[in-house]
DNA sequence: TGTACATCAGTGAACGCGCGTTCACTGATGTAC
DNA sequence: TGTACATCAGTGAACGCGCGTTCACTGATGTAC
């Protein structure tokens, strides 16, 4: 049956942000074009009418998850004002990103650390709209990079700090419930740096 | 027809290698039996004699790798006999780990950077050879770290400065192809910045 | 404003393909005498 | 050492399953008059 222009929308709306947050928790080849629709409330035949293939779905699901990690860093930053509170917005991300909470959490919101290895020999769309997604999120992190270096170390200090967090958050997902010990020690000594260079 | 038991043992050897060198290239998504086979010059109908399930080369596979790539450093360490040995190898073990070649490189050779994010949600076998192999990397990396530090010291030292590489690494394969200028920037950031701290 | 028809989002069965796995079969190797 | 038989690595067809995709159909929505 034939469904209001405002209802397919939503559906749609729907089905992205189902596919979004199937994409954080499974990577890549977890997303299912059937989990998806199910997820969405809606039956697998219907897919075609929003996405044209799932390719598309899953380099829209990819852009929606970048769209909201910057958000929420540019959120960040715009509660910070003075020098300080850069500071402490800066380590309290580190913190939280490097968390046993995150680590362990289903949903893991970081699109980056989620499909990084995935991406790498994903489709032309996909590496494309990571790139664009890393370029966005790169932007909104320099903001909360603490100190009075000028816009280019500030900007290589994103680099190198999100290099750091995404790579300690993969080696500790990929060692977490094997060897605990391991992937606490991993994150612990990435924080203590990250925060000691502050 | 019946092979010896040296001809057999060969072929197994084929076979893992075939699976480690593909699990480096394509990840753990493109592992497939059949084309391991291939690439060993079997059919793939006698793969199960050799392994039990697909899982189980794949454990293999990535344990093999992590033989390699331990391999490779621990031989660099020996190398070092002085403090200035130490950091020469260090500065070099980065620039070859973060250059274009290794970024571009059908033949990752790192597998922490090549299946990082699918171990994650893969079997428990598959973690468990992750964190060990993880686990032997770090002991053989830091060793090549360079200064006077305590060995806790060194430790956490290798710990960050493997994430920092594995991340920049997996950002900088992620976005190459696509945003060429940003995997760029991304790699030498990450470069000069280890190189500073050494 | 009301009516008649075209449109199209959603449904669920079905298709095609690839992949992991199984199986009957072959014939050289290994072994028992 | 030679012979007879059992073993088992390798082969290639086949199975079963899941997944992306297609398709005929439905019926409420949107539109034309």
């Amino acid at each position: 049956m034939r469904i209001s222009k405002e209802a397919a929308a939503a559906n749609k709306a729907h089905i992205l942000q189902a596919a979004s947050q199937l994409l954080l928790e499974k990577g890549l080849s977890g997303l299912g074009v059937s989990e998806v629709m199910q997820q969405a409330g809606l039956t697998h035949g219907g897919f075609y009418n929003h996405f044209e293939s799932k390719d598309a779905l899953a380099v829209a699901a990819l852009g929606a998850s970048f769209d909201g990690a910057v958000e929420r860093v540019a959120k960040r930053a715009a509660q910070a004002s003075t020098a300080s509170d850069r500071k402490s917005v800066f380590r309290f991300y580190i913190d939280r990103y490097l968390s046993k909470g995150t680590r362990d959490a289903q949903n893991l919101q970081c699109p980056m650390a989620a499909v990084g290895t995935d991406v790498a020999q994903g489709s032309e769309g996909m590496k494309t709209a990571f790139a664009e997604g890393v370029k966005r999120y790169l932007l909104a992190f320099t903001n909360v990079i603490p100190g009075k270096a000028n816009a280019a170390r500030k900007r290589a200090e994103a680099i190198t700090a999100l290099s750091t967090m995404i790579g300690a958050l993969t080696l500790a997902r990929a060692c977490a419930g094997t060897n605990d010990d391991l992937s606490d020690e991993i994150l612990a000594a990435v924080r203590e740096k990250l925060v000691r260079e502050t």
